[in-house]
DNA sequence: GTGGTCTAGACCACA
DNA sequence: GTGGTCTAGACCACA
């Protein structure tokens, strides 16, 4: 199973899927310019609605992560580059966005910021690949 | 105007409130014991049915971020508990969860791991209060 | 304090009273006769509004468990014998409601029917008194 | 009709709804994995707003009784947790508390704590299925 | 088809 | 005054 979704998650099927796919070529186990299985094979497959599968896949490429060449499949595109100016900023709020999330929940659920601060770099320091990218200071 | 809520954003006005009361008692903003408006006058201050506003203190009582005392109102509670044993372990997982979200997001935007790491620190440093909290290590 | 209630609880006050009242009186620590505190010394002494007392005392006179005396003050009955026929019938049912409950409650949170069982042979052996009645078989 | 709802009762339709689902499953009546009703089905099927079926699903979701299949509809839960650790210990507290209810009751409306305690056997004797838990002894 | 969100408004229980 | 329950009905997201 290329794949593996939870029914029964609060969180939308395409929504998983989306989040796996991303996770996937974040970390290297998908590489750009590979091929996705088709909207056909991933639904039976995982014995789900063909409709579900294209909405993920609809909203990957709407995203720049994937993208469809008629008649030969879906592949993960060449670079997600994040694009300077503006378009950085809105990413980067977005990103403290979401820290300052963990952090609440980090709060409310009684673990130390520093932990938090912590597990992150744990994360980074086993994240398989990260080339050669240079930090905007 | 106590509260803002987006009407139009994808995410229900119900969660933007918990979401945004939890953040303000993280941050001290809201401190323990203080009282929060009623439902009534809230929904009049934002022009929201009461329904919604109720929901969203019902979620909050439940997750036992606040309590009501009958007849006098809605007050944020004393003391959230601190992490210990089988939830504790399941509560790390979830943030871990979550700053591997960010991680996958960062990714995609073209943000460098480092950075997230460094915009996290920033954050824990201009954190209001953490009033002595020991980390488990 | 001669009585502990707990203003956030989620069982109105006027009620918890009630509970305790007739707990205390089932346990023998409320001799019948006995004379309860008047609403007035029991509202400023715990601190609460004179009409949730007056609440709780209306409603224990109602099920024949106190009785109010014209200027000398409120008094727990001398005997509450369950009657006979047909009211000890919907009694009985009740009773037999109320340990349903445990048991489904009990399945629930995963502990073993026998277990109840134990624990409520436990209660009733550590029963201060239960003067000499009949089981009615 | 699936289900025998009470309009007049003092306890809220919803809260019937809760327990007698709970009541269900704990007797086998409902098993695991079965469908319930949809919301709508259900609700004209007892001519009650879909609004208060959807609060009781909601918190018997909340309780890991029943569970949501997005689309799909509504099933009771593979499993109830045993009872491990600190929720054993509050759930064996409920219960006890419970139980102590029943005699200050039985007291007051007569019946002898022996007949309690005779009628708890009988309901266990007769329950439908207690699938070799083991007791904590 | 399924459940989730929200509104406008009535009525009730508790303090 | 406070919050809790319920209705009738609209509209939306997901599969």
């Amino acid at each position: 199973m290329w794949l593996r979704i939870d029914s029964r998650s609060s969180t939308p099927m395409y929504q998983q899927m989306i989040d796996e796919i991303k996770a996937r070529i974040a970390k290297g186990a998908l590489a750009p310019q590979s091929r996705l299985p088709s909207i056909r094979e991933l639904a039976s497959d995982l014995m789900i609605n063909p409709n579900t599968i294209a909405k993920a896949y609809q909203e990957l490429e709407r995203e720049g992560v994937i993208e469809v060449i008629r008649g030969r499949g879906t592949f993960v595109c060449r670079e997600q580059e994040g694009a300077g100016g503006a378009v950085a900023a809105s990413a980067r709020a977005q990103v403290r966005d979401m820290l300052t999330r963990v952090l609440v929940e980090a709060h409310h659920v009684g673990i130390p910021l520093a932990d938090v601060s912590r597990e992150l770099e744990v994360l980074i320091a086993g994240w398989p690949e990260e080339r050669g990218r240079y930090s905007d200071e």
